[in-house]
DNA sequence: TTCATTTCTTGCCAATTGGCAAGTCTTTTT
DNA sequence: AAAAAGACTTGCCAATTGGCAAGAAATGAA
């Protein structure tokens, strides 16, 4: 099984000695996700700590009115997880589904828990991932207040290029919150420049 | 020196022996903050997180056009720190200041990695409360999204009336996304209602 | 290949929100 | 108590965005 991305990942996040790495790996299983294939349901109680090595997956929910809402796009190489559901062993609110054909690594809360218990380093890599996280949506937040739709739409594209190359315009609208016909038309304005 | 509030508030997240909470608390220290004081200026890495017992704190930070933008309200009974500058040691984008009077219980970076170190359960509580904050950030980019500028303050009113008890319109009216005369303009019909 | 379904685009019009500037009210300072 | 500064409201008009519905394009199934 290969698991050097896994490895790399957290040797690049926090630097720890090769033996204490394959220790840490062991624990996680590979798992493949055909396109479409959920990670996590609404409604679970999310059990699994993903590393996405392949593909490009999404997180969604549904509003107060019922519609449909993409929260979170995750490329490759970036763990997934829906912090509240698995820490705090709630039913979750979020989906998160495979865009695209994905292969990753998964850990359960359990032997996660374990590694952060006899392992500090990886204690601090576990803390470092849980604030990274939420660092990205304050800033994604940020960039959504004050902003008029097509600065939102601008400012995605410049930092997240790859989300256009694998999601469906009506998820990046949802998330950029605007309607597809409003996605529509600031393209085409900026297909224009 | 009243440590009181401080206990319960960690006993009510994860409950443990009296004897562990009293060698928690003997870590914090009594702080005292007067209105407009500052608990965090951007550029300074966070060195403290705070437990508030009394008064009302919000966030804010400046968007990419240079205008001010609360991000966050903070009431009392509740921790307060800036999760990326405070566990990432780098160099906060925010500001976090006492919009009354605040009193509360502080310990720093170094003690409070000590505690986590020699106590699993602080270190549970440590988790929680990062996810929860998390979570609160999750639920109020939520609220934010396809929401008229009417509901956002419908929506902000029924759940966190506190925050029209302390903070000033201006703030609340960043804080939701919409000018200052947009806000005034609801109030308003609001109040015909 | 053809048919059916889904995704994306476009036109028209209405509703929402912002920008600006003047005016009122409140709080602080002297 | 008067003056000054800050906070909030309001009127007018313009710009942005959404709603709806029809059509075009792409994708998938038979």
């Amino acid at each position: 099984m290969q698991k050097e991305s896994l490895i790399n990942f957290i040797q690049n996040n926090l630097p720890t000695s090769r033996k204490t790495l394959d220790e840490i790996a062991e624990h996680f299983e590979e798992k493949f996700f055909a396109k479409n294939d959920y990670f996590l349901k609404e409604g679970q109680i999310s059990n699994d700590y993903l590393f996405l090595a392949d593909g490009f997956m999404r997180a969604f929910t549904f509003d107060m009115d019922g519609n449909e809402v993409t929260t979170y796009f995750y490329p490759k190489n970036r763990v997934v997880f829906e912090a509240s559901s698995f820490f705090m062993r709630t039913s979750s609110t979020e989906n998160i589904q495979a865009v695209t054909e994905c292969k990753g690594f998964t850990i359960t809360f359990e032997k996660l828990n374990m590694l952060f218990h006899s392992i500090p380093e990886f204690r601090e890599f576990g803390r470092a991932m849980l604030v990274k996280e939420f660092a990205a949506y304050k800033q994604r937040t940020l960039a959504m207040i004050n902003k008029s739709a097509e600065e939102r739409y601008a400012n995605l594209i410049s930092t997240n290029k790859e989300i256009f190359q694998n999601a469906q315009l009506k998820h990046i609208a949802s998330f950029l919150g605007m309607t597809d016909t409003s996605l529509s038309r600031i393209r085409k304005e900026f297909s224009k420049k």
